[in-house]
DNA sequence: AAATATCTGTTGTTTAGTTACATTAATGAG
DNA sequence: CTCATTAATGTAACTAAACAACAGATATTT
């Protein structure tokens, strides 16, 4: 378990002193491991055997051994914790703030993926008719994100993020079409009821969204990650983020499994769009 | 760079006594960062001087130094980094490699960002009459997605992917309108017209795109962060991401900027939604 | 409000790490 | 081959860091 999250995790299990030392090294982790106890206790402003039980009570053997842990929970280079913002942080603290939560949450995400189930989805994918992604609200630009991705592979394609032109494309599916849902929470009403639409009509499911939620039950197959909710201050954030890797680890394992040969064709739609470019050269004549 | 490699590479360039515990520490790294200079001197058959020459000839402080990078370098068995997919790579290779190499472009693109044009254009946006995300090709969903966050603030907010529609709405603009310009390079012809014809009818141009590209050049105010393009393998994946993350970090400055009695705003646009979803206690009734 | 338990800081001891210096080994010129 | 010089290694003294034991302070409970 990463220490950083862990001291995150037991704040509440601190005491008053002992949460300013926390508080110390969630700040800058890094100077923490570079300091000594005695540096460390004056930046929290506690005495140095305050910093000592601080460390035993995460199980280590005392201050060095810390160190030794926190340094190998940095060994990213990117301390992973789920800060939330402030109303107080300025632009350097919140910035820092959202890339670092969005980063722990796709490392929580990466942790709880069943590879296996993706296997099983891109499976499903290359050996789809017709694929269609559909999404609602901030999972629109999801849904979105997918069409573009698989829309270079050649293969039918559609998105939707209407749900009367998703149920009635739902209506119209036939067996072999897969239909892929995309929802954080998988709560959504409406688009829990175009799942049971579309199943009704022989296509085959796959919902992107959360493990036991209204929305998995009603799918033939969820690829589901357990990312914290209450990492969003008031919208969706890193979640969806989350869901975007999703659909590029699925899109490259379409590719792979469709062998050397069929990518060229991806070659082949990047050069169609080169003209539409400037090259690097025509820079300085701008 | 990876210590225990740097002290492979180097296994030459020490003497016989420093040979010695380099061997050791390759031999049983983990027995090393856990072990006191003085029983690791003992374990190399040398004085603790030596081990301690061997630490600072590797560029540490000193010995406690020293077991500080090489826990880092040890954490994880993967670094970190940025690794590209093969294509003998399966459902768990593939899957982790994305999720990396996209959490590590999302840590250059935090540390490539300067929070004080983001502070700008936090500035822009709260006094903008009107926000306009414009995206071509993949960058659309990245548009997309921004009109979803602004357009819970309850401010006048557009989105076109459309470059016919992008330049119809850039004549009718005026001042005080803020145009948001979405690029991963920044070097889409249309997307540069769009720019010009932005301004030239006293729209703000804000671009998210590659610094010192043609469209960088073309805007009031860039937001670049330099993304490596190579990690893409045909199409556009981290760079996105790392794009959608920043709307975050606008979103969130927005947010900020406005104050607490705006917030109240979020919430019940939150609150506004409930009646759409289930609630979690109806999963079982499902 | 008193008593108990918990938390926190001060002091002194121990141990680990480092510096300075002495000794040994290695290299090279006469 | 021997002496001189340089580099390498170890010994001993020193510094500072970490920890244990204790005492004072603060909550908490009855």
């Amino acid at each position: 378990m990463n220490t950083l999250e862990l001291i995150q995790k037991n704040l509440d299990t601190f005491s008053k002193s002992e949460r300013k030392v926390a508080e110390v090294i969630i700040a800058s982790p890094q100077v923490a491991i570079h300091s000594s106890i005695a540096t460390l206790a004056k930046m929290a402003d506690v005495s140095e055997p305050t910093v000592n039980r601080f460390c035993r009570r995460l199980d280590t053997k005392g201050f060095p051994d810390f160190k030794l842990h926190l340094a190998q929970s940095l060994a990213h280079g990117t301390p992973y914790v789920n800060r939330n913002v402030n109303e107080d942080d300025g632009p350097e603290a919140y910035t820092a703030k959202i890339f670092e939560s969005t980063m722990a949450c796709l490392d929580v995400a990466k942790n709880a993926l069943d590879t296996n189930l993706i296997n099983r989805a891109v499976d499903v994918l290359t050996q789809a008719n017709k694929i269609s992604f559909f999404g609602l609200g901030a999972s629109s630009s999801v849904a979105h994100d997918a069409l573009n991705k698989f829309f270079r592979f050649n293969i039918p394609v559609a998105c939707f993020d209407d749900i009367v032109m998703q149920k009635m494309s739902c209506i119209n599916s036939t067996e072999g079409d897969v239909i892929v849902l995309i929802s954080h929470t998988g709560r959504t009403k409406a688009l829990v009821e175009v799942a049971r639409l579309a199943r009704e009509n022989d296509a085959f499911v796959l919902a992107l969204t959360a493990y036991n939620s209204p929305l998995a039950k009603h799918s033939n197959l969820v690829l589901s990650m357990s990312v914290p909710e209450d990492t969003d201050i008031y919208m969706p954030m890193a979640s969806r983020i989350a869901q975007l890797v999703l659909i590029d680890v699925l899109a490259t394992g379409f590719t792979l499994r469709r062998g050397a040969k069929f990518r060229d064709n991806l070659k082949r739609v990047k050069e169609g769009i080169k003209d539409s470019r400037f090259d690097k050269l025509d820079d300085n004549i701008i």
